[in-house]
RNA sequence: GCUCGGGUGGUGGAAUGGUAGACACGAGAGACUUAAAAUCUCUUGCCUUCACGGGCGUGCGGGUUCGAGUCCCGCCCCGAGCACCA
C-alpha cells in the first residue's frame, strides 16, 4: 500500500488548485451567493502564527461546502498594510516600508497557500497599494464633501525624544512605551471625523427590527400578498406581525389605533411599517398625530382621502401633518400602479412630493392586490440582508462604547456674573439633595468662570497639577479624588439655594457637559464632599432605621435609590424613588428647570497620524490657510519618496519637509476642488494658478480596513471604488470572521464608512456584515499566551512540514468549540494525523464493483450531523462523526465506491487535499472533487430497526432491552415490567403512574 | 462596579428535559514483532462487590418534574471586555 504522504499531496493539489485557478470566483446571476470574508491581516514579519489558520480554517470549510451545495461564493484574501511595524522598522534600517510590506505580504501568501485555503487570489489586495488607496482617499473626500470631516486643535501625547506623536496605545503610564520618556501633551491641528452623528444609528442598527403590514379596508392578515410577505420575512428570520384589524368593512379609527398599539410594547427606531391601501392612509393619521421615530414607511397603493366613500370618512382629516410624518420614518417609499382603478396616479405623486418619499410606480397593475408582489419581496429581502446576526458580547461591547444615557440638562446662572452654566445629569432622583457642582479641571469654560477671582492663578496651576496627574495615572483609576473651590456659585434652578462650584479631578471635560450637580446620594460625590466639608442635605432614607439614622448623620450614602424617600418637594413625598423618574422628569420640565438630553461617551474620530507609511490626505490649503479638497483626477496621491522616516522636530509628519510634495501649484475648479498644475503650464479659462500647501498627515491604519470588502467585490475597477451593480449581488458580507480584538474599532468605524456610503446611494445595504462570528483565542500548551518572550509560539510552518496542513486544519477544528479560547497541545495534533492515517488506509478498501452497504444508517446520519454541525459552526462535533464512521469503515473489508465518494466529499472542506487525492487518484474522476454535489441524506435510512428502550423505576434507569422499531405501546410497557431488575422493584410497591416515550423511555412510578 | 461568557472524568470536550461522559488525548492490558515503532483489539468517572448488582456523581443551596448538566429562584468561583461616564 502506498504510503500517505502528505508533503507530495499536498504540494501537487496546491499547485494544481492555483494553475487550474479552481477557485476562481465568477459572478453567474442564477446561483445564489455568498459571500464569506475573513478579517484581512497584518503583514507582520513575525509571519502566521496558530490563531491566524483557526479563523480562516472555518471559512474556508465554509466557503468549501457552499460551493459543493451550488453557491456563488466569494472568499478572498488581502493585506492590511499600513501601520507602524514597517514604519519603525524603517526608522531603524532605512529600509522603505513598502520593500518590508512586500516581503512581509509575500511569506503570508506562502504560508496561508500552504494551508490550502480556497481563497481567489486573482482578487488580492492590498491597503497600501496606489489602485487601492486612491478609492480609500476617494471615499474620505466623499465624508469630507458631506460635512463629515473637519479640522481641530486636539492635545495629543508627544514624545519629547522620539519627537513623534505618540498614540493612546503607545502611551504606558504616561510615560511612551518604547523608550519610557514622560510624554507631554501637544496642541496639534487634527482631521476628525464625526461618528458622533451616527451614535443613534450605529446603536439601533445593532437591533433587528419588527416589520409590521397592516392591512386596508376590507381585507385582512390573508388578503393580497399579506400571508405570502410574511412567510417570505419568517423565513428570512425577521420579527414579523400581520394584525387582522377589528369590523374591516366599517373601520373605526379609535379602534384601529387601539389593536395596532396592542401589537407591540413601543415602536422602536429601527421599525418598519408597511401599510397597504386605508392601512397606509391610517399609517398617515398614525404618524401625524403621534410622535414615533421608525426607520421606514413603506406605503403600498396608499389612499390619502376617503373618495367619498362613507365607511372611510372616519380615517382623514383635512390634512396630514406632512412633515411630522416625514420626520417620522428615516426613508419613505410608496409602491404605486398607474391604472389604480381606485385612485388616481396625481395623487400619489402629490404624497410622494409631500413626503419626499421614493415612487416606485409599477406601470398595469391596479390596486397592488395580487399575492405576486415581486418588487416588494425584492425591496424587503434589502431590508433582510442589513440585519445583523452577531455574538450579543460583540453588541453590547459596541453599546458600552456608544454609551447612550439619558438624563436632564439644567441650565443655572452663575451668582455674580452675568454667565450661565449647564449640567448633565442621567440620575437626577436625587435633585432635592444637589448641594454642589463640580466642573472638569481641563473645562474650557473654567477661564470665563474665574474671571475676577482673586486668586485664579493659584487655581489654574491647580487645575494643571491635577491633569498631570491625571496624564500620569493613565487607565489607573483615582485612589482619592481631589478640588479646589473656585469661589463661584451657581443659583440653583431646582431651588437648593446658592451652590458651590468646585473644581474636581473626577470629573470629566468632555462628557456630558463636562459640569455636573452632585448630591449627597452618590458615593464619588459624597466623598468629595465629606474631604472638603462641602455641606451635605440627604433626602433619600433607607427603610431599615438604623440605616436611615447614618445616613441623617452623614455617616454614609444612600445609593440605594429604590428604597430611598424622597422628602421633598412634597409632590413625591412617601414615594419610592425608582418609581418616580418618569414623574421627576415630567416635574422638572413642567417647571421649566431643565430640558431631556441624550449624551454618548462615542467621541469623534481622531483621523490624522504625522506618520509617513499611511495613506497621505488628499486636502491642500491656500495661502489663507482655507482648505480645499483635491480633484478626483488628481487622486491617487501617492506617498512621496524620502529620505528620512522620523516624524519633524515639530510633531509634523515626515511628509512635511519634502517641500517639492508640500508646496504646489494649481487652480480652483468650478466644483471648488483643486487641480494641480505643471510649473509652465496655463490654467484653464477663468481660473487663476495660486499655491497651495498639502495636508501632511496621514490616515490612520482603520482606514484601509473601513471599506476593504467592498473591493474585494470589484477589486481591479478603476472606474468606481466598487460598481453598484456588483455591490448589489455581492453584498452584504455574509459572514465575517475574525478576533474579538476588533469588536469595538474596526466593527464601528467600517459600519459607520458603509452607512455613509448607504447614505450617499452608494450601496444598497445599512450594514456591511450579516453574520459574525470570533475564534477563540489559541494559547500555548501551558495555558499562556503564545509569546515570542516565553518561548513557546507554535509556527503552523512545522507543523504543515511534519503532520500537514489537513492535519492543521482538522486539529484546530477539532480542539474544542469555535469561539472559546483552548490551549494547544501537540499530543492531540498526532490525534488529527492518526485520524487522517486511518482514512487513507480506509480509501484503500474501495471496491468498485461492490453495491450494497452495510452501514447506510451511520452514512445517512454522518451526512446529516456534517451538514448541520458546518452550518451552526460546530466543527469539533462534525469531525468526531467523522471519526465514527471512519472507525465503522476501518472495520469493512471492502467499502463501495458510492460511500467512499460520499465520505470524501464531506471530508473534503476539513481535509481538501487528502480528499482530492482520494478523489481522483483512489476513486479515478478526473475533476475536482470541489464542486462534487453535496450529499444528501434519506431520512428513511435514519430509523433503525431496532430500538433500545431505557427502563426507569422512579427515575433512575434500572434496565434497558432492545426490541423493533414498530413494537406497540403496550407490548413495550408489558416487555419492560417482566425484566428481572424491573420486577424486583415492582413487586416493592405499587404502579401508580407508566411513562411512554416512543423509543426511548419506560418509566414506572412506584409506591 | 457594569456587560458578556463559562464551571461536566487525569486532559480537550459530547449530550432537542429522557440511559451523563460521544469523539479524541493520556493511561493500562493484550495481539503482531527477535525487539522497537507503527497498526489492531480490549479496559478506563469515583466508591463498593468474587460476581449479579448497589451507592455517589455535571461549582454550591433550594424549587418545578415520573425524570434536571439542561428549566426557575438564590449564591460561590473563574475568564473576557468596559469602567472616574455624573
Amino acid at each position: 500500500m502506498k504510503k500517505y504522504d502528505h508533503q507530495e499531496i499536498e504540494k501537487k493539489w496546491q499547485n494544481y488548485w492555483l494553475k487550474n485557478k479552481t477557485f476562481k470566483t465568477t459572478e453567474n446571476s442564477n446561483k445564489e451567493k455568498y459571500y464569506v470574508l475573513d478579517m484581512f491581516p497584518y503583514p507582520s514579519g513575525a509571519g502566521l502564527h496558530v490563531g491566524h489558520p483557526l479563523g480562516q480554517t472555518a471559512t474556508d470549510i465554509i466557503a468549501r461546502k457552499r460551493r459543493h451545495q451550488g453557491y456563488e461564493v466569494l472568499h478572498p484574501m488581502g493585506w492590511d498594510a499600513f501601520g507602524l511595524p514597517a514604519e519603525n522598522y524603517a526608522i531603524k534600517t532605512g529600509i522603505h516600508p513598502a520593500i518590508t510590506t512586500k516581503e512581509n505580504s509575500d511569506t503570508f501568501r506562502r504560508q496561508i497557500q500552504s494551508l490550502g485555503f480556497s481563497y481567489d487570489w486573482d482578487r488580492e489586495i492590498n491597503t497600501t497599494d496606489p489602485q487601492y488607496y486612491r478609492w480609500t482617499q476617494w471615499i474620505f473626500l466623499q465624508l469630507y464633501k458631506k460635512g463629515l470631516a473637519y479640522e481641530k486643535s486636539m492635545p495629543m501625547s508627544w514624545c519629547p525624544k522620539c519627537k513623534i506623536v505618540a498614540a493612546n496605545e503607545e502611551v504606558e503610564q504616561g510615560t511612551h512605551e518604547r523608550c519610557g520618556t514622560p510624554v507631554e501633551r501637544k496642541h496639534l491641528k487634527q482631521w476628525m471625523l464625526r461618528i458622533t452623528e451616527y451614535a443613534e444609528r450605529l446603536l439601533n442598527d445593532l437591533d433587528s427590527p419588527n416589520i409590521y403590514i397592516i392591512h386596508g379596508w376590507g381585507s385582512d392578515s390573508q388578503s393580497n400578498w399579506f400571508e405570502r410577505a410574511r412567510q417570505f420575512l419568517v423565513s428570512k428570520k425577521v420579527r414579523v406581525c400581520v394584525p387582522d384589524f377589528p369590523h374591516t368593512d366599517n373601520p373605526v379609527y379609535k379602534e384601529w389605533k387601539t389593536h395596532f398599539e396592542s401589537q407591540f410594547i413601543q415602536l422602536w427606531s429601527q421599525d418598519i411599517l408597511i401599510g397597504h391601501s386605508l392601512g397606509g392612509g391610517f399609517m398617515l393619521k398614525y404618524l401625524s398625530e403621534n410622535d414615533i421615530q421608525i426607520d421606514k414607511l413603506i406605503l403600498v397603493a396608499p389612499t390619502i382621502k376617503d373618495y367619498d366613500v362613507l365607511e372611510l370618512k372616519d380615517f382623514y382629516t383635512k390634512t396630514f401633518d406632512y412633515d411630522k410624518i416625514k420626520q417620522s420614518a428615516q426613508k419613505i417609499a410608496i409602491f404605486a400602479s398607474d391604472n389604480d382603478q381606485y385612485i388616481p396616479l396625481k395623487d400619489f405623486q402629490f404624497l410622494a412630493q409631500q413626503l419626499d418619499a421614493e415612487l416606485i410606480l409599477l406601470p398595469q397593475r391596479d390596486h397592488l392586490m395580487d399575492p405576486n408582489f415581486p418588487e416588494l419581496f425584492e425591496y424587503l429581502g434589502d431590508i433582510q440582508r442589513s440585519i445583523l446576526n452577531w455574538p450579543d458580547k460583540i453588541k453590547a461591547m459596541q453599546r458600552n462604547w456608544i454609551g447612550k444615557s439619558e438624563g436632564l440638562l439644567f441650565t443655572a446662572p452663575v451668582k455674580d456674573t452675568n454667565i450661565t452654566i449647564q449640567t448633565f445629569s442621567a440620575h437626577f432622583e436625587a435633585f432635592c439633595s444637589d448641594n454642589f457642582v463640580v466642573i472638569a479641571p481641563d473645562h474650557p469654560f473654567l477661564e470665563t468662570l474665574l474671571e475676577g477671582i482673586d486668586n485664579k492663578q493659584e487655581i489654574l496651576d491647580f487645575c494643571k497639577e491635577l491633569i498631570r496627574k491625571r496624564m500620569e495615572r493613565g487607565f489607573e483609576e483615582e485612589k482619592e479624588p481631589e478640588g479646589i473651590f473656585t469661589g463661584r456659585y451657581i443659583i440653583d434652578p431646582v431651588g437648593n439655594g446658592d451652590l458651590p462650584i468646585w473644581i474636581a479631578s473626577f470629573a470629566l471635560a468632555d462628557y456630558g457637559t463636562g459640569i455636573v450637580k452632585c448630591s449627597a446620594h452618590d458615593e464619588r460625590d459624597f466623598a468629595f464632599a465629606k474631604k472638603y466639608n462641602i455641606p451635605l442635605k440627604p433626602v433619600l432614607f433607607p427603610k431599615d432605621p438604623e440605616k436611615a439614622e447614618k445616613v441623617k448623620n452623614l455617616e454614609v450614602c444612600c445609593t440605594d435609590m429604590v428604597d430611598g424617600i424622597l422628602t421633598e418637594p412634597t409632590e413625591f413625598t412617601g414615594k419610592r424613588s425608582g418609581d418616580v423618574r418618569q414623574e421627576i422628569i415630567e416635574y422638572i420640565e413642567k417647571k421649566g428647570f431643565a430640558k431631556r438630553q441624550t449624551t454618548y461617551k462615542l467621541r469623534d474620530w481622531i483621523f490624522t497620524r504625522q506618520r509617513y507609511w499611511g495613506e497621505p490626505i488628499p486636502i491642500v490649503f491656500d495661502e489663507k490657510g482655507q482648505d480645499y479638497p483635491l480633484d478626483d483626477s488628481e487622486l491617487p496621491l501617492q506617498l512621496p519618496e524620502i529620505a528620512k522616516y522620523e516624524p519633524s522636530e515639530t510633531g509634523e509628519s515626515p511628509l512635511a519637509s519634502i517641500d517639492s510634495w508640500v508646496n504646489i501649484q494649481g487652480y480652483i475648479t468650478k466644483q471648488g476642488t483643486v487641480k494641480t498644475i505643471q510649473s509652465g503650464d496655463k490654467a484653464p479659462k477663468d481660473t487663476t494658478i495660486q499655491k497651495f500647501k498639502r495636508e501632511t498627515s496621514t490616515m490612520p491604519n482603520w482606514a484601509g480596513s473601513s471599506w476593504y470588502w467592498l473591493r474585494f467585490m470589484d477589486p481591479c475597477n478603476e472606474q468606481e471604488f466598487c460598481s453598484k451593480e456588483k455591490e448589489k449581488y455581492w453584498g452584504p458580507v455574509d459572514l465575517y470572521v475574525g478576533g474579538a480584538e476588533h469588536a469595538v474599532l474596526h466593527l464601528l468605524y467600517a459600519r459607520f464608512w458603509h452607512k455613509v456610503l448607504y447614505d450617499l446611494g452608494l450601496v444598497s445595504t445599512k450594514e456591511p456584515f450579516k453574520k459574525l462570528l470570533n475564534q477563540g483565542l489559541i494559547l500555548a500548551e501551558d495555558g499562556h499566551k503564545m509569546s515570542k518572550s516565553l518561548g513557546n509560539v507554535i509556527n503552523p510552518d512545522d507543523i504543515v512540514k511534519k503532520y500537514g496542513a489537513d492535519t492543521l486544519r482538522v486539529y484546530e477544528m477539532f480542539m474544542g468549540p469555535f469561539e472559546q479560547s483552548k490551549a494547544w497541545n501537540m499530543n492531540a495534533v498526532e490525534g488529527a494525523r492518526k485520524f487522517l492515517d486511518r482514512v487513507w488506509r480506509v480509501s484503500q478498501k474501495n471496491n468498485k464493483n461492490r453495491k450494497k452497504e452495510s452501514i447506510s444508517s451511520l452514512l445517512h446520519q454522518t451526512i446529516k450531523v456534517v451538514t448541520e454541525h458546518i452550518e451552526e459552526f460546530r466543527f469539533n462535533t462534525a469531525i468526531s462523526q467523522l471519526m465514527v464512521l471512519t472507525n465503522e469503515l476501518t472495520a469493512q473489508e471492502e467499502i463501495s465506491q458510492e460511500t467512499l465518494e460520499i465520505f470524501v466529499i464531506l471530508l473534503s472542506p476539513f481535509a481538501p487535499h487528502l480528499a482530492e487525492e482520494i478523489w481522483r487518484e483512489i476513486l479515478g474522476h478526473t475533476e475536482t472533487v470541489a464542486y462534487e454535489p453535496w450529499p444528501t441524506w434519506n431520512p428513511e435510512y435514519l430509523i433503525e430497526n431496532e430500538v433500545t428502550y431505557a427502563v426507569q423505576i422512579n427515575g433512575k434507569v434500572r434496565a434497558d432491552f432492545t426490541t423493533p422499531k414498530d413494537t406497540a405501546k403496550e407490548e413495550v410497557v408489558a416487555k419492560a415490567k417482566t425484566l428481572e431488575n424491573v420486577s424486583k422493584y415492582l413487586d416493592q410497591g405499587t404502579i401508580i403512574k407508566e411513562i411512554f416515550v416512543p423509543e426511548k423511555i419506560v418509566g414506572f412510578v412506584v409506591k
